[in-house]
DNA sequence: AATTAAAAGATAGTATTGCTATTAAAGTAA
DNA sequence: TTACTTTAATAGCAATACTATCTTTTAATT
């Protein structure tokens, strides 16, 4: 039983959308499934139709091809994060205080109650921390640019950025801070189980406090002291 | 005519050492300049092949895969980059002024008189910046950083880390401030010239000095503020 | 200068990937 | 019930990611 909410996407991201049918669904949440289990570059459709005991035909009717369906899947994401974000600042009025429930959010967002049941939010995570750079490291990012595969992060940034200057209007860079929050949040991550000498924080079972810890850190020295 | 600096790197990248041959030679620059023109993703030991006039056989004689090519040129770069950091900081004692050198050098590296003539260091600096981190995001992960893979940009963390724990023995996160610092070096280069909207820097014609501003700016005030 | 070993080139072959196309079956709406 | 749309099933094709073998060229040794 989902609460129905919808999360809104470029529709030039897919053919058909994923969101309206349930083997679109069911697309959505294996290829989550399997992107985590197998990473991005073994995953194929035909896989991911094997898995879902569809057929790879059937998955190329929605989706283009597998970049397409990562950069879905990351600008879903970042349309979830953000949603939870206007939720939890909702009737909040200090610029401080927003800011570190926007941290908060960033790193602990796939804890939050699922509320579409065909995405498990918490591998999700695991994926965009693992893939999610790839999705605009490519040499098409100027044409998908243009055709606003991109809008969902970047507004998101342009959210968090203002936010920055509201507690600090001097700070020079609010949308570099923003985009090396998010950045960070899912880097640090992925260096603490994986390359751990390249952070300083621990990550175990699924617990990033000191993730989040690390960027409040970052964050109130960056803006707080003059 | 090559002054004759060798970089050093792990030799279980490689099937043979490509620094040693001339096709070896042949190989990494004419890979650099392909990566560059066609991205990662297109890339084929194939049409490298036919770029420089060998046959695919051959590459393969060199590298087990284009992964592991990727990774040799990546930890080519991090090596190279630690090399212009130990000769610019050589005589240097301060550790503020060593720390601002070495930032000058993580954004400049690419500037540098070139060393190695089958290298060409500002294109394989953009191949840096858009494929670099394809290196280790990678299902492989934790296999290859047992084996090694990863240690030129681990030691590099390591000695730039101790730099800023110099500058201020008190800041808590010195090896996620230089891991940062690398990747911020690069990926606001990509977004001021590919996604502006993710950064408040500029870069035009190849001049990253307001990236290199920027890093100065976070650098100091992390470090300085207290 | 002749001999030999190693490197590179040439060619072939295979399983998988990344698609497109076609036709049939199933479900749904008029 | 007909007609329309969606999905399944199957086939096919060019490119990718290799491996294997064999011949020629190059370089090193005697």
């Amino acid at each position: 039983m989902s609460i129905g909410i919808k999360i809104s996407l470029n529709n030039k991201l897919y053919l058909r959308d994923p969101q309206e049918t349930s083997l679109g669904q069911n697309i959505i949440k294996h290829s989550i499934l399997l992107i985590d289990e197998i990473g991005f570059e073994a995953f194929t459709f035909k896989k991911l139709a094997a898995k879902m005991n569809s057929t790879e035909a059937s998955v190329y009717r929605y989706f283009e091809n597998k970049h397409l369906l990562l950069l879905y899947l990351v600008s879903w994401y970042w349309e979830w994060v953000s949603y939870l974000i206007d939720i939890n600042t909702m009737n909040i009025k200090s610029a401080e205080e927003k800011l570190k429930i926007i941290i908060n959010t960033l790193v602990l967002a796939y804890k939050e109650n699922p509320a579409i049941d065909y995405v498990n939010e918490s591998v999700l995570h695991r994926v965009i921390i693992a893939e999610g750079t790839k999705a605009y490291y490519t040499k098409e990012v100027d044409k998908e640019n243009t055709e606003g595969f991109f809008s969902n992060y970047k507004m998101l940034c342009d959210k968090v950025a203002n936010v920055i200057s509201e507690v600090n209007p001097d700070f020079p860079y609010p949308r570099a801070l923003a985009s090396n929050l998010f950045e960070m949040a899912n880097s640090h991550s992925y260096f603490a189980i994986h390359l751990p000498r390249l952070t300083d924080v621990n990550v175990k079972d699924e617990n990033y406090e000191e993730v989040k810890d690390m960027l409040l850190h970052f964050t109130n020295s960056l803006l707080l002291n003059e």
